[in-house]
DNA sequence: GGCGCATAGGTAAGCGCTTTCCCGAAAAGC
DNA sequence: GCTTTTCGGGAAAGCGCTTACCTATGCGCC
């Protein structure tokens, strides 16, 4: 690879000359000059090495963001977000996929800090384990302590700023819209248990219930993993276990799309029989069949306030910003039969 | 932030010393020195400068790969081919959003250059545009210069290795199998003409037809966005166009699917009225009412391929592996209504 | 007991770049 | 005509780290 120094002693200068001039740094140089750096540089084709870049500037420009997953559709829609934001200003964004691993994601926090960052994104649920989010906390602590800034997306644990969809409301639409169309037997598609959403978005379901003086067996809920197959396999055990279902709630779509894809292979008309409701309101909701009724989160818009909130300091620490949650109803609920 | 020297000097130590333990080197340190390395490091919660670190270093560990948006489920499944050769190897992957955009594409070869990437990876469709081609040619064929590796997914116009899908192939197996359905009017839904993609996928078409001796006419290709939106927009532009359709190919799933959007919204039924069919084989094909005939690539398998033929050297440059369509038979397709 | 050698640790030279500071020459001012 | 500015260009000091090389021990050996 050609170095700064070949460009400089190829075009009869300096290193500082080919620097400014290649840099287009405020400082004049003469035209000839200048001419003669931009010709090295094209007949040695050189790229300036990113690393001794940064190293010299020492400006941190870049922003990572952690996520579950961005092939995931609902991180897709959020990191749309973020990358929206940071293009307008100029950032450059390290995406890191954790795949829901705690572990993944406290190494990816010290990577990162090791690309010297800016800000910190971390997007998606998280988890039901103390041990973890005092570790996590400190490790964002002592980034914060150097001058990071660190925002969260839906994750209530942490103390900085953060952006939340509003999950528990979310759950407490789809339970009182169910009641209201007289289901009593409802099942529910759990992800992991460990995540908040999830149980987040069964504690906006059970309050649902407990408004209308009812409860929510623990044995309606059937945890599987956050994902189309999790929510073939959890449909298939409550069918099993809760005879006389009329509902089944999903707590994302995708897990939907599983629950309406086994109801079909067993014959069950769906919202005949059994209704059935997603959550996150993912593009493809509408063109299942049936399309399904969900919950629609502004997952586009948590990316854009969360890298906001990353990239304007912000006076008081803890900006905390809750988006709406809206009930969209489609053609996969009815009334619970009679 | 601390520094390296910071840590040395609170171990009372060399930074050569501190270096040394923290990296685990071969170099044999006394335990208590590294002891008390290990402490400073911890109570200074220091985290190396990974510019520094690479920059001395000076290994190319990395591997660059640009793809028009991970996002897509068709780029998503390729990167999961690329990252699990990566992460077998223990390489850190660098990913790169193009949009579909040459000019992007461009940049981002410069960029990934800066960062000193072992090896490059196109994914995507190329562009009809010779002039571009050429440009980006010559970037990498400077980069193959000074020692970088290079790998293309579904691109015949670079020399160096390749993984090529069977697009072709795959247009042919569609054409035929609507043409024995009895489907004389057919109507294609394509992405933007400008990608190679497109193209061959229509040639294929064209080759079935013409084994028939029949032809294809330009008026039945409607070229649109390569999404769900392009397929709604073309499926309507066609219907209006050629009366007595009989057939939609769309040429990718997402295409397919707002084609059945769209049809569904006028209520002309599928595949009774009008067969509609695939290419890809996203997982949510399978999903959609009726379920999408489509044409399955091995989209992960291409992944690991051109990761695998980036890593490791090979004797002779342009190695091209061709891998297979195949056909997938859904509800989509039936016979053409007489 | 003196020699040599292995060995742990430190010293310092980079890695490739940016940028401050300084110098010389030309332009401006009297 | 001489001094004072101005201004383009270069020298060199880092940025934070790794590592080849060197030094000072302590050991075994004859």
């Amino acid at each position: 690879m050609a170095t700064l120094a070949d460009v400089a002693r190829r075009a009869g200068v300096s290193p500082a000359t080919a620097s400014r001039v290649i840099n287009g740094s405020s400082k004049p140089v003469a035209d000839e000059l200048r001419e003669r750096v931009m010709q090295a540089v094209a007949e040695l084709r050189y790229v300036p090495n990113a690393y001794a870049q940064l190293l010299a500037r020492s400006d941190r420009t870049a922003v990572g963001v952690i996520v579950h997953d961005v092939s995931d559709p609902y991180f897709a829609e959020v990191t749309r977000g973020l990358q929206r934001v940071a293009t307008e200003r100029g950032r450059l964004l390290i995406i890191c996929n954790s795949y829901r691993d705690p572990e993944r994601e406290l190494e990816y926090v010290e990577l990162l800090r090791g690309q010297q960052v800016a800000a910190l994104i971390l997007a998606g649920s998280g988890y039901h384990d103390p041990a973890f989010t005092t570790l996590l906390n400190e490790k964002l602590a002592a980034y914060e302590a150097t001058g990071g800034r660190v925002a969260v997306i839906g994750r209530h644990e942490h103390s900085g700023d953060a952006v939340m969809p509003a999950n528990e409301d979310g759950g407490y639409l789809v339970g009182r819209e169910l009641l209201a169309l007289g289901h009593r037997m409802v099942g529910v598609i759990a992800g992991p248990r460990v995540l908040t959403t999830t149980t987040d978005r069964i504690a906006g379901l059970r309050r649902a219930f407990a408004a209308q003086g009812l409860t929510l067996p623990e044995e309606h809920i059937c945890y599987a993993g956050f994902d189309r197959d999790g929510g073939v396999q959890a449909t298939g055990a409550l069918l099993d276990a809760v005879p006389g279902l009329t509902a089944v709630v999903a707590l994302n779509d995708q897990m939907a799309i599983g629950a309406l894809a086994l109801l079909r292979s067993r014959g069950i008309a769906v919202p005949e029989r059994v209704s059935v409701t997603g959550f996150d309101d993912m593009p493809i909701a509408r063109d299942v069949t049936p399309a399904l009724t969900t919950v629609r989160l502004p997952l586009v818009e948590m990316g854009v306030r969360a890298m906001t909130l990353a990239l304007d300091p912000g006076t008081t620490g803890g900006r905390v910003e809750v988006l709406a949650a809206e009930l969209v109803r489609r053609d996969s609920t009815g009334p619970a039969p009679a």
